[in-house]
DNA sequence: GTTGAGCGTT
């Protein structure tokens, strides 16, 4: 992360000390472009730890070697951690994976967000500085609602990339000595949220035929704000060890719009779990799902409708099966997985399904009331937890990875609240399809995900 | 007291 390039962690500061007091302190060193002191919100406590982010970079070394007092408290730096950092500082990580996804951008509002404005800043002072960068088509600055305060941040919009773009290559701005800090805004409209429903398929056809990856990542990325942090981390290692940067991946381009509802369940509700469901059917380039689309008779583009379970349920796993004759899922789905799941899956085999098992089916198929859960629980399962790491620690599971991400993803998107089927996940029958798919599926992750997809979905058919 | 908050209005 950008910002984090000149950043330390100070650690063990006196309650007395304040942000200016050490920003005094560290000058000395050369241009501090910000300190903050982590209070606790409720009590407004300081906990004793906090930041300071020097201009330059390369300062850093020099603070790193000295040793620093404060307000009569010796502190101790340290490099601060990404977030990304955090999260996966335990345990073995692609390194890359993290940051060159998060360096990128394909979901782009045009729209920046603002942080740490003073309460002074006026939406002509704000507009004013940021017009240097491009023609600004909006200016925000939030207010509480109730007291009328500042809230400490807004935002500015431009007509083009470009000028946003530079504006972010400095993650902290000064606007007549004022610092405030720019990232890019989250895309809360990016998708109409709760609007699924009404959503013409035009919408989903342009989801499915995107097939940009990185994008995904990106709407990651930004939903991390909005997911338990350990989600992400997982997650990064996972895509990149399992195929998920193969061009093509069908969960990444699918995932694409659906990504973003997906991801940002945490915050931005099932609303958008409707698109999840079309985008896997839509975006689905293989034939089967054509059937899917079509779906029911008299639910054209609403399978995902309550009022059609039963065709819902049908078009969906007819669609699904589709898929899974094209690869895995087929088997594991229909089976049950119990252990006889295909052991001679062909490479390209596997990468094709894993595209379409691979939760869109899941979506499709889960799509009643409690539907959304599960695709969700089923993206964020995949963040959640690599298949290494046992999240969601259900019991059952024989073999953690496959149900680790049920688990897991049940657990971390939605807190299980949603998930009134509790035996679903000590199923035995759930548990050997997915221990099935996963041991014999040649490149791992992949298989596994479809097979528990693919599984998953046909259970609920058959709770319905 | 040692790794972060803030993301929208009409």
């Amino acid at each position: 992360m950008d910002s984090d390039q000149g950043k330390l962690f100070i650690g063990g500061i006196s309650w007395e000390t304040s942000e200016e007091k050490m920003r005094e302190y560290f000058s000395k060193y050369g241009e501090v472009v910000q300190t903050v002191i982590m209070t606790d919100k409720m009590t407004g406590r300081p906990r004793g730890f906090g930041f300071v982010v020097f201009a330059d970079p390369s300062i850093l070394d020099r603070v790193l070697q000295d040793k620093h007092t404060i307000d009569g408290r010796t502190v101790e730096a340290k490099r601060a951690l990404s977030r990304e950092e955090q999260q996966t500082s335990t345990r073995s990580a692609n390194p890359n994976a993290g940051k060159s996804f998060a360096s990128g951008g394909n979901i782009r509002t045009k729209k920046i967000f603002v942080g740490g404005l003073p309460p002074t800043l006026t939406e002509e002072g704000f507009r004013q500085y940021f017009e240097n960068y491009g023609t600004v088509t909006d200016v925000v600055v939030m207010y509480d609602q109730s007291t009328q305060r500042p809230r400490g941040f807004g935002f500015i919009s431009f007509d083009t990339e470009d000028a946003v773009d530079r504006v972010l290559h400095k993650s902290f701005h000064d606007l007549n000595g004022k610092l405030v800090e720019v990232k890019r805004a989250l895309p809360k409209d990016a998708n109409p949220g709760g609007g699924g429903r009404t959503m013409g398929s035009g919408g989903y056809q342009g989801y499915g035929s995107s097939g940009g990856n990185t994008s995904t990542y990106d709407s990651r990325m930004e939903a991390n704000r909005y997911i338990q942090p350990q989600a992400a981390g997982g997650g990064y290692p996972t895509y990149g060890s399992s195929g998920y940067g193969a061009p093509g991946y069908g969960y990444g381009a699918a995932n694409n719009p659906v990504g973003y509802g997906g991801y940002s369940v945490g915050g931005y509700g099932s609303a958008n779990a409707a698109y999840g469901a079309p985008a896997g059917a839509y975006g689905n380039p293989n034939a089967p799902n054509a059937g899917y689309v079509s779906g029911p008779p008299g639910a054209p583009r609403s399978p995902w409708n309550n009022q059609a379970p039963s065709g819902y349920g049908s078009a969906g796993y007819g669609g699904n099966t589709g898929y899974g004759a094209a690869g895995w899922s087929a088997t594991g789905m229909g089976s049950g997985g119990t252990g006889s799941t295909p052991t001679g899956q062909s490479p390209s085999a596997t990468a094709g399904y894993g595209n379409q098992g691979y939760g869109y089916g899941g979506y499709g198929g889960s799509e009643g009331s409690y539907a959304n859960v599960n695709s969700y629980g089923a993206v964020g399962g995949r963040a959640a937890g690599g298949p290494n790491s046992n999240v969601g620690g259900s019991g059952a599971d024989q073999q953690g990875a496959s149900a680790a991400y049920m688990g897991g993803g049940y657990g971390d998107t939605n807190g299980n609240s949603g998930y009134p089927n509790s035996g679903w996940r000590a199923d035995p029958s759930q548990g050997g399809g997915y221990g099935a798919a996963q041991t014999n599926g040649p490149p791992s992750g992949q298989v596994g995900y479809g097979g528990g997809y693919g599984s998953a979905a046909s259970r609920q058919a058959q709770q319905q």
